[in-house]
DNA sequence: CCGATGGCATTTGTATACAATATCCATGTC
DNA sequence: GACATGGATATTGTATACAAATGCCATCGG
């Protein structure tokens, strides 16, 4: 990380998932550089790796700006991630070690703790859930599901979502976490791919139920006015 | 296709695929500067992008070098590719329009007259299979789909394969596809979903028998000396 | 008033120089 | 003789200058 061309990656996506530089907006090179602090040739190489991980688009003509996430996008990346993270399970259970299955287990009492709070601990919450799926993908041992899921499991629409879960929501999901570690406890591979397909898709749901909600309110605000 | 940084993309990928850059080497920037003709900036991007493609590694020192394929992950390779490919075949299928159809039906007929020549015409049989599967894809409407499956259609196994399919094997190829043509006819999404996966399985056993073979020929000859 | 055209401003692409870092080999010490 | 150390050498990382292309806008002709 200390790479200029790693500073420029984690402040140009940081300002994109902040929504600090909204969707569609131009991404000028120079621009970006004088943001950064660095010279155009790291900000070029973090565009690319950007672009990889769809988060910027590119027009015709070479021209970068932050990629528009329609709904209908992020159905698919849910769809995509559903059949990935389920398949990732599913190697895991098979392989599954006892000191792996311990560490999930640790990653998944930081979670309830996070979510027991009086005040929920939502960044608690995120990174216990960030370890407990990290470690399955460790487990599951397959370098190729590993690149190909990292496109998509920290999208802006992913990490938004999780900000406004209810902790009824953060219960279910530590519920699921449990009935998931179940599964690998007994190496019940179709087990754990059938619930990590349910545990995601459930929360692609409860966004696009969010998505809805906002957009009602949106609608009735402009009718208000 | 013609900026520098492109032609150096080809360049070197193609002299991996052909094996003259043999897995294992360094990949110096200069030298393959000096080899493509262009200045090093070009072609740390062509690398960035191979290394992107898994096509080649990294040190932890940040030295490039062709990446090792092992049997497992050609393995891993596929699995995936089998699963990602249903998926869009079964997208395809729920998706597809007749005018797609008629187009699928020409690539299939292509491929046909290309394994029906005295002597099998490979290179038609590979661009019409080409062709075939990026009906599919583009039907199946998936942007994010076609960009997971982009890192794994085209690997250095995956071509060095077909060369070697026997007239017996491409005629097989050719029936699968026909008979994905009949789910596609139907809309049968699950039909579909079932030939893909065992279209690329069976492509995958196809290349480890003749690697099983190779290897064994190699160790008999070891022994000879 | 609308659209085409030309040229200026902006942006991206490439080459190159220089800085930082890693590798390698020779030398010296135990 | 094995291993650590240091510096020469090679390689990668970054900045910058310049070339090529793109976009924008004013001007001109209809």
């Amino acid at each position: 990380m200390s790479r200029a061309s790693d500073r420029a990656y984690s402040a140009i996506r940081n300002m994109i998932l902040s929504g600090e530089l909204p969707a569609g907006a131009q991404l000028g090179e120079e621009a970006l550089a004088e943001m950064c602090g660095v010279s155009r040739t790291p900000v070029r190489e973090a565009l690319r790796r950007l672009e990889a991980d769809m988060l910027v688009g590119r027009t015709d003509t070479q021209r970068t700006f932050v990629a528009d996430w329609s709904i209908d996008d992020v159905a698919d990346a849910f769809e995509l991630r559903a059949m990935l993270e389920a398949r990732a399970a599913r190697r895991a259970a098979e392989r599954m070690t006892d000191a792996a299955l311990a560490r999930i287990r640790v990653a998944n009492r930081a979670l309830s703790t996070a979510i027991q709070q009086p005040m929920p601990d939502v960044a608690g919450f995120l990174e216990g859930n960030r370890e407990f799926h990290a470690i399955i993908l460790e487990v599951a041992g397959s370098r190729r599901l590993a690149a190909l899921l990292g496109t998509l499991i920290e999208q802006p629409v992913v990490l938004r979502t999780a900000r406004h879960y209810s902790r009824e929501e953060l219960r279910r999901s530590h519920a699921e976490h449990e009935e998931l570690t179940a599964a690998f406890a007994r190496r019940d591979g179709a087990w754990a791919e059938a619930i990590m397909t349910s545990h995601i898709l459930r929360a692609y749901h409860a966004y696009a139920d969010a998505h809805r909600a906002r957009l009602d309110a949106g609608t009735q605000q402009e009718a208000a006015e």
